[in-house]
DNA sequence: GGTAAAGTGGGGAAAAGTGGAGAATACTCC
DNA sequence: GGAGTATTCTCCACTTTTCCCCACTTTACC
């Protein structure tokens, strides 16, 4: 279960920490791929693997099924964290999320995304400014 | 499980490195073939021998399952690594990959996908701008 | 305020990627 | 059929990158 969220740095190697808070649950291994937004997201193993099952199940001929496999794995990366709790982000993955030297991490309960600062930041201002307007919305969905 | 994307050089000779991450779930012998989109693909023995049951099983008078089946095994090789990790491009897998001097090795779970540099890059514009696209598609698969 | 844990930076060792040389095989031409 | 030539394959060695561990600094908690 990840809660919270947590600025590190990003040093020049591209490593960044886990928040300590965080690492239990990853310490089966994770992947790190690109999310929504501009943001990445990081997926406890066995969460991935339940996720990717059916995609990886899917036809070897059809057009769509080709796309969204690519889509889906040719950007992410198996990881482990080192003795110190890091990770490496892989440079394709920095750029994908616009990240330099400091990254947010944010717990969602089942996995984490990943931001650059500035643009967490963004997301949270329109959360606020628009923050009625999801009334409706989560009522759509049942909440 | 292959992950992730990978530029490597190919020399003189035809010859192209495996990406280290990719190694061990190949040790047990791997089949290079042509795919489609023009690039090739390497299959583990596992999953080349679940694949040619499948193809095999099929009937002798689908066009559909006629053509499957030259392109799968017309173009075909077995291929083992030596000691320093690379595989024989056959020359004529090459050309039909419009293969030159790069390759893009492209992890896809359980397979690999073998791609020209530029070629590969055109295929990953159109997944950005097609995004929305897969956004139904991954609805329906429940991600 | 002290202690312990977390976060950060740097250095060294190991492995990955690449080019090339030598040996073995096949091939051709005399 | 044999010798010379070309080609393929395996192994070796160098260079670069990556990974891992150690140590210091900072923060949090008791």
């Amino acid at each position: 279960m990840f809660l919270g969220s947590y600025e590190h740095a990003i040093d020049e190697k591209g490593r960044l920490a886990i928040p300590a808070r965080f690492r239990a649950d990853l310490a089966g291994g994770m992947v790190l791929t690109r999310g929504f937004d501009r943001c990445l997201l990081i997926f406890p193993l066995p969460y991935w693997s339940d996720l990717t099952r059916r995609v990886s199940a899917l036809s070897l001929v059809d057009e769509d099924a080709r796309m969204l496999r690519r889509l889906l794995f040719a950007s992410a990366s198996e990881q482990e964290m080192d003795r110190q709790g890091r990770i490496l982000l892989p440079q394709n993955l920095r750029e994908a999320g616009g990240l330099t030297d400091q990254a947010l991490l944010v717990g969602l309960d089942a996995f984490i995304e990943v931001w650059a600062p500035d643009r967490w930041r963004e997301v949270q201002q329109r959360l606020e400014t628009q923050g009625p307007h999801f009334d409706e919305q989560m009522r759509k969905l049942g909440i």
